[in-house]
DNA sequence: GTCTATACGAAGATAGAC
DNA sequence: GTCTATCTTCGTATAGAC
């Protein structure tokens, strides 16, 4: 935030990046500082010089997630209202996924109960509500709130829709795509 | 199998019951044996009287979602093949969707990695593969076979969707079963 | 910043009495 | 079938030297 620093913390983006992979892979609970630290080719007391214990590694890596979803709700502000911007938002978003956001995705998926954990004391839990209430106004019925959720979270059912099979990244970005325009037509 | 026999085991079936209830809130590796022995009203060595681990439970679990999808097998190899079977069979499986199976959707979606082990071993995953491939063909490309793949998972993303929000269990099947209607739709 | 050593509790599992 | 120990392993976390 206050710009310049000394470089510093490389390691600590090191141990994210492995935390990130690992936690997806064999689920947070399934993972152990043990096998973070052997993974990253580091002793156990080394990383806790770095983070402070498993939960704060969790939490670090949910922060750069919400930048993103930020990014969408400001997005959203500076957009006119009306009946297709449902649509251009969640294509927007499904359009904007990267590398790092599909591990997020799969983060999360592999997560469930870690990730409502976090969302009932942290924030977690709303960031996209708080999107959808913007679209949609405050008074929309629960049935269109969930179609409308369903079609920003395309990415993450068609990466579940692939598990075990021998789909590109392509093949499932392209999927969803179709799957979101699919949930937003028009009745 | 082989008719009556003594009323017995009706212990499993509440140890099953219960367990299916807590490895879907806090997961199968954040829930243990003395949780689930606790929870039972029952000491841990109780537990292991009926089944031989915390696997074994899992395993049973499993064996019961599997019929269900061995009947969709069953209809689908009786019906007439053509275009629109791919929308009455993701119909079909949408609205038979039951109590049990929104609870065995709520688990596999707490135990992504698990739930990949036990598909790894067993042989779990394949189950909807086979499905859609005797309804697509053999030779359908990719992105098809992700898209009939999701109209069939539309529960399991709608209670996705759901999740920290105040809807009722209707109102995610009607979400789910609008979702499939869109995801089927011919081009 | 990274290491060795270790404390301490919780987890899965077993033995054997009742 | 259910209980009371008890074993062993693994997990998180800390102390303190280098």
């Amino acid at each position: 935030m206050t710009a310049t620093r000394r470089a510093g913390s490389e390691t600590r983006a090191e141990i994210l990046r492995v935390a990130l992979e690992l936690f997806t892979e064999r689920g947070f609970e399934g993972t152990s500082i043990r096998d973070l630290s052997e993974a990253l080719g580091m002793t156990k007391s080394s990383l806790y010089y770095h983070f402070e214990g498993k939960e704060a590694i969790i939490q670090a890596l949910l922060a750069s997630r919400r930048a993103e979803v930020d990014e969408l709700l400001e997005w959203i502000d500076g957009q006119e209202p009306g009946p297709e911007l449902l649509r251009r938002a969640a294509l927007r978003w499904v359009d904007s996924t990267g590398r790092e956001r599909i591990l997020g995705m799969r983060f999360a998926h592999a997560n469930g109960p870690t990730m409502a954990r976090l969302a009932a004391q942290g924030g977690t839990r709303g960031w996209f509500d708080e999107a959808i209430t913007r679209i949609l106004g405050p008074d929309a019925p629960m049935p269109s709130r969930l179609r409308a959720r369903m079609a920003f979270d395309t990415v993450s059912a068609a990466l579940f829709a692939a598990q075990g099979q021998p789909a590109s990244e392509a093949d499932v970005l392209a999927a969803a795509r179709a799957a979101t325009i699919a949930l937003t037509a028009p009745d």
